[in-house]
DNA sequence: TTAAAACTTGACACCTGAGTCAGGTTTCAA
DNA sequence: TTGAAACCTGACTCAGGTGTCAAGTTTTAA
């Protein structure tokens, strides 16, 4: 017997324990990947996520229950994703608002790198909304201790309330990475960056200097 | 025979021309609205819309090419909904920061009040790409108006990226929306609203009187 | 009053896709 | 070498959904 996972229910699904079993799995791992970016979850049929991975039917719930659980582990394998390059890109870096911009052009990089699990995981709010809540808090609660760093050393103001700052800063960095890197299928310019951190900085009600 | 609508395809759909015709199509679109939001676009069948409705299977397509169609009239009806609300709320009102604040306060009012109509209106992300864009270009390009009427009588700086400004509020308040209306279901405290306020004010490297 | 226009019906033809299962193949340890 | 564990197969079942259509009912207007 292999070993065995129930996950609620006891629909017998099995963990590879060669090499051969895990490289089918990931194989299917990455031809769902594949499938649903370009269909969607629904779009998407397991018989063109197996056609795709060239395996049969059936090894498919080898080692899924069903569609829905490839689907739920792409949402975590794009979080861990999105952290590890964004964490990489900020790797010795002190000061916050050079921390901010680089942050943010990893976040965009990845997104357009990765845009088929990125788009996985927004369509996640309607497949697996817990994932994708999932999502959003871990993502936020790391923000909110590098935040929360830059305040204890002085760098932010101790009257910042932290988590509304994540709230605004991931919304808009989210709302804007759809815009440019999704819909625009670009990337903003080094002027976009600019102002992005200008209006982070000092916020809407600043009065500049006029030239 | 009746008017008929042909929207590239030559399917024959008919616009009602009398008081009947017009309260079925009606409670078809307000069936829609309930089931699209219970169940989602792939999730809902055009049996359990028409039932909803209180008409047969056929009358659907007397009125709609297929199943899409009502969809995206969805999309464009929360857009006018939202806009007719949040621009109802700011009447009169000349102070920008106060526009903020009553605004946000409509925006999460309306889409709490209209849950169902706004989750399709996130769906159609994956179901209409094209109505998803539409309806924060039009949003935008009216925050927009309000901002660059508020930075020409001086309350804004001059400096100002307005298209930025717009990106990052637009934004945010989607995601506090999401987390706080939808995902939360309950509404932000005063204090809350006090909190989004000062961080769109005054931004993030804001150094406040330490108490 | 009446016939044409408008509207409605619901059974049904047709299709697609998820998940199953009994049986075959490959790998590996003893 | 061999047999048992691991792995893989793909035809098939079954549920359900979309869009159609020929025939009925209601409304309108002359």
């Amino acid at each position: 017997m292999t070993a065995t996972n129930s996950k609620s229910t006891n629909k017998s699904v099995t963990t590879p324990v060669t090499k051969r079993g895990m490289e089918t799995r990931q194989a299917i791992v990455r031809a769902a990947e594949e499938v649903f970016g370009e269909h969607g979850f629904d779009g998407a049929s397991v018989s063109e996520i197996t056609r795709t991975a060239g395996v049969a039917q059936g090894t498919f719930y080898v080692y899924f229950p069903d569609k829905k659980a490839v689907f739920t582990e792409l949402v975590h394998h794009l979080n861990g994703t999105l952290r590890r390059e964004i964490a990489a890109s900020l790797d010795g870096v002190m000061d916050r608002l050079a921390m901010e911009r680089l942050g943010l052009r990893a976040f965009f990089e990845s997104i357009r790198r990765h845009r088929a699990l990125y788009q996985i995981m927004r369509e996640a709010e309607f497949v697996d909304p817990d994932a994708y809540a999932w999502h959003y808090e871990t993502l936020g609660a790391a923000y909110r201790r590098g935040i929360e760093a830059a305040v204890a050393d002085g760098q932010l103001s101790a009257d910042l309330d932290v988590e509304t700052a994540v709230d605004v800063l991931m919304g808009a960095a989210e709302f804007i990475g759809w815009k440019y890197s999704i819909r625009g299928g670009g990337e903003p310019t080094d002027e976009q960056y600019d102002h992005f951190l200008g209006f982070f900085s000092r916020g809407l009600m600043y009065q500049g200097d006029a030239t």
